[in-house]
DNA sequence: AGCACGCCGACT
DNA sequence: GTCGGCGTGCTC
């Protein structure tokens, strides 16, 4: 007997039972369905079930199980139960309701996010034969008529095949018709999606486990010598590797499937179908094989302590001070008292490296996860998490919505990263803070890491909400890298062009060279020139949808937009005055490493942005590459930040530091710090004498003296005081209320409406409408509001109350309910 | 979301 | 007169 009798026997009255029921979609709240009585005792929060909703079946999963008979409708009975267990737990459940009415979005939507597309399943309408119906089809017009001969071969046809058939798109009212005389019946089908993936086995026949029997066939052999061959190889293999796959065995022995054929009839082998993983898996090693320097010992010991009080560690580490060999401590304590650990990244793409490192150290405990697998391969890592069979995962933001059964930890790396921020479609939820809200269910420790921490995440940490572990030096005393100022003003010509090498960086990259060392140059904008201006009139080509000026790519000889991505051919006329005289300005990564090869013909030079490594493995090789020093000097865009360790680099070049400190919104300086620390911190983690060049026309900016001093102290000091006078984060919690219409005064009446509904009782906390913002991609209008949220608990809820209010009363007057209104909780 | 219903303009 | 556009309402 199952343990959820014991729950459902509450429920063993006459009384009807009836289940809140989450479904996939973006609905204003759950539904009830109530249930049959057949199916009392197979159901239990978190299970799924097959639903109607209007013409359409879905698999929903319950949310509660209650006796309260819903009065404003009535609930329909729920068609099928369709998991004997839960497909999440309980806590799962209570995470979906908390981003739910944390971030502003529908609990459908997290499980639409949450759930791998192969679990959820929606219904396919297939069109069954009315066999009562006879062969008369002279009432029918053509194309039913021609549906109908179709059905009356098949029997059954499919949505998508009477598409096909009428080669049209409007096929509802042909198929309405057809019922309506009764030529068909429709039918909704559930279909499961997930097919577990099987393998062919090649074993002996069981007549020939016996040896002395194998041998005499052997010796006997007469005819089919190619047969004996594969035979022969098989029993090699088999030997070697204990088990032989079908396409293994083929490949292995270059046989025909006609040489297996054979020998399968003749009852010698025998085709086993067997069930396998998708994933292969790794045998379940835990090797540990590195002892901590003194400092990171200290700073184990540290996060100990604190997690003793506190559930959040914010653990400060310069660039490499070895803040890896501490989370691999630290899951391999959790592994050990048999507790899951979710390890997030900010993008998985970009961390081959980290997944190699730590596959050495746990093997088959862990798992990598993130939205570039494919639904049948996610569905088998949900498995294996949700049994707790894995017990690492290796994961983006998306791994979080995972239904780990006993987390015992999170470390979210790189937690001022934004990538951690789901921007479009709901849930917008911040990964880093969910955690902790993630993690406290299961009582579990939350370690966030980064060598240039958020303000907020320090702030917390002032404030005593978390706890605060510093790790000043690299690992093995290594210094950090020495940063000297270029000021490329001094340098300008007459026409105040930039230069891209100034003197001081050509030099160094030339020592670099002749030390064999690597090099590292940044710049933060890709293609050739970011943009060209008429000589005669000064006319700039800008993108027909964005208004961006248009980058030339040399490469692909095009212009392009970097906003919306458009290509236009090179344009060689001025709009504007005629003439055919154009100068190509600024720089960007292409020409960077044009220049760069003119300058050093001899050195091995590679780029690595958006453009160079499209592709899936284009990334990693790139790294491969620069890892076995294949490439002297690697010229990127902000791809190269991405916590990379090469040893062999000692020099890095910021090529234009003013464009990363002009940035327009509030978090300017913490960017601009981040990027640059993090940059820099690629240089001389080895042996520490490490160079950084960062070329820049205003000296005198204050960022820049905190990044030559690594003092990300004094940025926070400079950063928390502005913060403070206007009131931004992390003194107030934002939401941005964004209005989208493709006419400008609708959208702009919608916000303004907005604004007055919330006056009442939040003026104080608005600011807004701002300018509209043109999308001329999707043609739209958008306009914005900022709400700055009060502190209390209970304000938030009644703010975010009043925010759905009148969204649900602007979307009620028929002149705006297609205006979109889209909520965005702390924004990044 | 997704789909039916219904009200208005362009057609055989 | 009908077909089909999309604005509006509703789903347990």
């Amino acid at each position: 007997m199952n343990n959820n009798t014991t729950d459902n026997h509450l429920f063993a009255t006459t009384a009807t039972l009836y289940a809140e029921v989450i479904i996939p979609l973006a609905l204003p709240t759950n539904y009830t369905w109530a249930i049959p009585e057949h199916l009392k005792e197979a159901v239990q929060p978190g299970i799924r079930v097959e639903v109607q909703l209007r013409n359409k079946k879905y698999a929903g999963i319950i949310k509660t199980l209650h006796q309260q008979k819903p009065e404003a409708f009535a609930p329909k009975d729920l068609l099928n139960v369709l998991d004997e267990e839960p497909l999440v737990y309980p806590t799962q459940l209570q995470f979906w309701q908390w981003i739910a009415q944390y971030y502003l979005c529908s609990e459908g939507e997290v499980m639409q996010a949450a759930v791998p597309s192969n679990l959820k399943l929606s219904s396919e309408s297939i069109l069954i034969w009315n066999e009562e119906y006879g062969i008369d089809f002279s009432d029918l017009n053509d194309e039913e008529y021609l549906v109908a001969e179709a059905l009356e071969v098949k029997k059954e046809l499919r949505l998508s095949e009477v598409q096909q058939l009428l080669d049209a798109s409007h096929v509802y009212p042909v198929i309405k018709k057809l019922i309506d005389k009764q030529v068909c019946f429709i039918w909704e089908e559930l279909k499961e999606k997930y097919k577990p993936k099987t393998e062919t086995f090649i074993v002996l026949h069981p007549d020939y486990h016996n040896e002395e029997k194998l041998e005499k066939l052997l010796n006997e052999w007469s005819r089919a010598p190619k047969q004996m061959e594969l035979l022969l190889a098989y029993l090699h293999l088999i030997k070697t590797s204990g088990e032989v796959t079908q396409s293994e065995l083929l490949k292995k022995a270059n046989a025909s499937n006609a040489q297996l054929k054979g020998l399968i009839e003749k009852e010698i082998l025998k085709a086993e179908k067997r069930s396998t993983d998708r994933i292969k898996s790794l045998p379940k090693n835990l090797v540990i094989d590195f002892e901590l320097s003194e400092a990171q010992q200290k700073a184990y010991d540290n996060i100990q302590t604190i997690f003793n009080t506190k559930q959040v560690c914010l653990l400060h580490g310069v660039t490499a001070s070895g803040k890896t060999q501490l989370y691999i401590k630290l899951i391999e304590q959790s592994i050990k008292q048999g507790k899951q650990v979710l390890y997030l990244l900010p993008e998985i793409a970009l961390t081959a490296q980290i997944i190699r490192r730590l596959q050495k150290h746990f093997g088959g405990y862990i798992a990598i996860y993130h939205s570039k697998f494919n639904p049948n391969e996610r569905v088998e890592i949900w498995n294996k998490i949700k049994s707790g069979e894995t017990k690492v995962v290796l994961g983006a933001r998306s791994s979080l919505l995972l239904p780990f059964k006993e987390l015992g930890l999170v470390i979210a790396d790189e937690e001022h990263d934004a990538s951690y921020k789901q921007q479009d479609p709901a849930p917008r939820y911040h990964a880093r803070d969910a955690a902790v809200y993630y993690a406290s269910l299961f009582n579990a420790k939350v370690l966030l890491g980064s060598a240039t921490p958020s303000i907020e995440s320090y702030y917390n940490c002032l404030q005593q909400k978390y706890g605060l572990v510093t790790l000043t030096e690299r690992f093995g005393n290594v210094e950090l890298p020495s940063i000297e100022l270029v000021d490329v003003k001094k340098l300008m010509p007459k026409d105040k062009s930039k230069v891209a090498f100034t003197p001081a960086l050509t030099e160094a990259i030339q020592t670099s060279l002749q030390q064999h060392k690597q090099v590292i140059l940044f710049q933060n904008r890709r293609g050739y020139s970011p943009y060209q201006i008429c000589n005669t009139c000064g006319w700039i080509p800008h993108c027909k949808n964005c208004d961006v000026t248009l980058t030339y790519h040399k490469a692909k000889h095009t212009l392009s937009c970097h906003y919306c991505g458009t290509a236009y051919p090179v344009i060689n006329t001025c709009a504007a005055c005629g003439s055919h005289n154009f100068t190509q300005k600024n720089f960007g990564t292409e020409k960077i490493e044009e220049l760069l090869s003119e300058q050093f013909p001899e050195a091995h030079i590679a780029r690595m942005d958006y453009d160079t490594v499209k592709g899936k493995n284009d990334h990693d090789n790139l790294i491969k590459l620069f890892e076995q020093q294949r490439i002297d000097v690697l010229v990127g865009t902000q791809m190269v930040v991405k916590g990379l360790d090469f040893e062999h680099v000692n020099l890095v070049g910021i090529i234009d530091a003013d464009g990363i400190l002009n940035f327009t919104d509030f978090r300017v300086n913490e960017r601009a710090f981040q990027l640059m620390e993090q940059v820099s911190g690629r240089a001389g983690r080895k042996d520490g004498k490490g160079k950084v060049l960062i070329q820049v026309s205003n000296t005198h900016h204050p960022v820049l003296q905190f990044v030559k001093e690594h003092d990300y102290q004094q940025l926070f000091n400079y950063e928390i005081q502005s913060r403070q006078l206007y009131q931004y984060p992390p003194f107030f919690r934002l939401i941005v209320l964004t209005f989208k219409h493709k006419e400008k005064h609708i959208a702009e009446e919608a916000a303004n409406l907005m604004m007055h509904g919330l006056k009442t009782n939040f003026a104080n906390y608005l600011n807004g409408p701002a300018q509209p913002v043109v999308d001329r991609v999707r043609n739209q209008y958008l306009w914005e509001i900022m709400i700055k949220l009060p502190k209390d608990a209970a304000l938030i809820q009644q703010c975010k109350r009043e925010i759905l209010q009148q969204t649900a009363i602007i979307q009620s007057n028929k002149n705006y309910r297609s205006v979109s209104i889209v909520p965005d909780v702390d924004p990044i």
